[in-house]
DNA sequence: CTTACGGCCTGGGTGC
DNA sequence: TGCACCCAGGCCGTAA
């Protein structure tokens, strides 16, 4: 499931072949992931790649329209849940469910493969891109522990919904979530407004080591992410709660618990990751009235 | 503002 | 061996 790390390691891998490159031809398969097919069957083939931009999990190609006026085009992907993009040569065998493939003038082929297509295509102009990527949060990796936690601290929603919604931070998926839940000792379910400012810190550090340990490993490969050479990543040898429920936990030996957080499993440690008390006690003394209130 | 839930889509696992 | 069923979770739209 790529993730901040994932695109990253994606995006690192397009960096070092495609600027420069022309793409000269296109070819799509189902299109019901792509927000305007004949759009990009008609502005890509010609156009220039210029650069590559990753923000959260978006991928952006930087493109120069092929109409020799300079227009600015970037090709926005989302690789969804099983989304993948690798360049090969034209004539590698073709992965089942690839459903779009970029000819480009130096011989070689792009290809965007996913299986449950839940990932997102779309070629726009600038002000358009502004549109879908404006609205972003946070990059986790260049801000400031000031502006998250002016980010985090001001909202009553559970930690891990924050930390998921994509308006708050962008980048971060259920996996990254939980591995900065436990080493920041913090438990999902907190809210936002009641961290303390030792923990604020924790988390906004623990976040930050394990994003930039995830992507010098080039990632997590759990069912199907690969990088742009098709090559998985390593980082899932070193997830320390993540798919580990009823493990020992690193720190304390403890088992690994899952319970669904915000609709997401979420796993943690009950013992290093203390519950938050205030709102079962709440409810329970409500219902607690509610059925005196009935007799 | 918030949270919850269904829908999208496929493959892999489980149980009968 | 088949088949029904559930689950994984990215994100969006809708409802409460």
């Amino acid at each position: 499931m790529p993730e901040l790390p994932e695109v990253e390691t994606v995006a690192r891998g397009l960096r070092a072949t495609l600027p420069g490159r022309r793409v000269v031809q296109v070819r799509l398969g189902k299109t019901d992931f792509i927000d305007d097919p004949a759009a990009l069957e008609e502005k890509l083939p010609g156009s220039r790649v210029r650069g590559v931009r990753r923000l959260g999990k978006f991928l952006v190609l930087d493109l120069e329209a092929a109409n020799g006026n300079g227009e600015r085009l970037g090709l926005l992907i989302h690789l969804g849940m099983t989304g993948q993009i690798v360049t090969c040569a034209p004539e590698a065998p073709v992965a089942p469910h690839t459903h779009a493939f970029l000819a480009l003038d130096d011989g070689r082929e792009v290809r965007y493969t996913d299986i449950r297509r839940f990932g997102r295509m779309a070629i726009l102009a600038e002000a358009k891109q502004a549109e879908v990527l404006g609205p972003l949060g946070l990059e986790p990796l260049e801000a400031s522990e000031e502006e998250f936690a002016a980010r985090m601290g001001t909202r009553r929603a559970r930690v891990k919904a924050l930390l998921l919604d994509q308006h708050v931070l962008r980048g971060m998926g259920n996996i990254y979530t939980d591995e900065s839940l436990w080493r920041a000792r913090v438990h999902p379910a907190r809210l936002g407004t009641n961290l303390k400012g030792d923990e604020m810190r924790r988390l906004f550090r623990a976040v930050r080591w394990v994003l930039a340990e995830a992507i010098r490993l080039r990632g997590s490969s759990i069912s199907d992410y690969v990088d742009s050479d098709g090559q998985p990543g390593e980082f899932q040898l070193r997830h320390r709660v993540y798919q580990r429920e009823g493990k020992k936990c690193f720190r304390c030996g403890t088992a690994i618990r899952r319970v669904i957080v915000a609709g997401r499993s979420s796993y943690f440690c009950p013992r290093c990751q203390p519950a938050p008390r205030a709102r079962a006690a709440r409810t329970g003394a409500s219902a607690k009235r509610k059925r005196q209130r009935q007799r």
